[in-house]
DNA sequence: CGGCTGATGATCT
DNA sequence: GATCATCAGCCGG
């Protein structure tokens, strides 16, 4: 039977919109939208939980300067940083400061919008807030592998960024989820009470 | 819900 | 050889 959709309305939006510093870009990105097109299937989603990883911040991957892995953080703001850990997953991280300068935002946390069925195909699931409620689980949803790895988002291309479908609500701040290095640091963004923030419930209200 | 554990492989020391 | 920006599955409350 016909998949139920839902009409979106999205604009790309130019890196100029985005803000020229990593915190605010982070903050900026809750209810923006992340889109891949694929050649049978648009997937989309409204971002709903990010992290900031920053110069001089132990837990950034950019921390031990300009290495083959992570030397998309070093791109100039809006171009995908992605990485394969834990021998499972993939993560995406979005550049957040002008070429040179190794700084990003991890994605953490997706409201899916789009191609609902092809994500749960993706994660094996049905269940609809397992889907994207973590960076892997996003990244599985969304088919994001190694080999988007560099991509301007800002660009026409496959995987971008859009606008928001609706206002972000009520943004809660918090310590970043997984890392041992500079674990008190409030890099941590969310939308408050979205059940597909990731983390312990102390950490979604 | 929270806590624990094993899986799994790229990366850098 | 250690580390790792995680997850699914299992268990107890």
């Amino acid at each position: 039977m016909m998949p139920a959709r839902r009409k979106v309305r999205i604009r790309r939006l130019h890196r100029s919109e985005l803000p020229i510093e990593t915190i605010k870009l982070a903050r900026f990105l809750i209810g923006k939208t992340l889109v891949h097109d694929l050649p049978h299937v648009r997937l989309s989603g409204r971002i709903v939980e990010t992290e900031a990883y920053i110069v001089g911040d132990a837990a950034s991957h950019a921390f031990r300067g300009l290495t083959p892995r992570n030397k998309s953080l070093f791109l100039d703001r809006g171009h995908a940083y992605v990485y394969f850990i834990y021998g499972n997953h993939y993560m995406l991280n979005i550049s957040g400061q002008r070429e040179g300068i190794g700084e990003g935002v991890l994605l953490r946390g997706l409201e899916p919008l789009e191609g609902i069925e092809w994500m749960q195909r993706h994660r094996h699931t049905k269940s609809l807030t397992e889907l994207s409620r973590g960076p892997g689980r996003l990244a599985a949803a969304m088919r994001i592998t190694r080999s988007l790895d560099g991509l301007d988002l800002c660009a026409k291309g496959p995987l971008w960024l859009g606008t928001a479908t609706k206002p972000a609500g009520k943004i809660g701040v918090s310590v970043r989820i997984g890392i041992t290095q500079e674990a008190h640091r409030l890099l941590r963004f969310y939308e408050r009470g979205n059940p597909f923030v990731s983390g312990p419930k102390s950490l979604r209200v």
